[in-house]
DNA sequence: CCCTCATTTCAGTCCTCACTAATATGAATG
DNA sequence: CATTCATATTAGTGAGGACTGAAATGAGGG
């Protein structure tokens, strides 16, 4: 893979790897929304997810289309869907064995010294 | 979803989301390899790399293992690797529908103005 | 047309993070 | 135990990105 290759893809994956991206998709994963209802879900400022919602497009990973004067977001695809339920599985998966490992009286997993 | 989940969704996410980790990721993809020879394989810096991988490890990405004076990474699990080659396979998917899209003589998917 | 509402863009600040060079740790070996 | 090799850690720097507030764009309704 080129260089470039990589620098692309790395970019996409950060494209998830925001706590205030994550929130927005999680509340447009199953139906579109205009930006004020994402707002009024994150309970955050305008300015900053309009600036993620930008972002999140730039990466392709969600469309809009646009009704009158509202702008309608949502997931780019069942594809992306399925990418962002399976990070949520593997995440989760993840952070309970290390979880459990770390139990282990500090013995970590692999050798500390 | 807890405030605090979604910052460490994120923080796992971002660990795939850079091009030396990426890299790092693919020359162990299928099977362990020492610091030394990933350094060599990326053509990089040993300090740098060594970083990558301390981050890679706090994500719960990889795993290591001692043996004498070497130190072997390798990918944590089988779904790890999965979900790799799913973001893989999404992002050229991805990257394929947009470049397409924009040959559209910048009729962009999403209105613009 | 003017006004309001929805959304985007801009400018500025702060913080995180990737990178480098230098130094430290730690294991093996003579 | 002194040296060498493999790796980790530290400190410092610079660039990018998240956030905020204010201003700009754009669509509809009176």
């Amino acid at each position: 893979m080129g260089k470039s290759g990589y620098e692309m893809k790395a970019k996409f994956i950060r494209g998830f790897g925001d706590k205030t991206r994550l929130q927005i998709l999680e509340s447009i994963k199953y139906k579109e929304k205009t930006v004020s209802q994402i707002v009024d879900d994150l309970n955050g400022n305008q300015s900053n997810i309009s600036q993620h919602l930008a972002c999140l497009k730039g990466c392709g990973i969600i469309v809009c289309r646009q009704e009158g004067k509202y702008m309608y977001y949502s997931i780019r695809n069942e594809q992306i869907l399925n990418l962002l339920e399976r990070m949520d599985s593997v995440f989760e998966q993840v952070e309970e064995e290390v979880a459990a490992c770390e139990k282990n009286d500090e013995l970590d997993c692999c050798p500390r010294t």
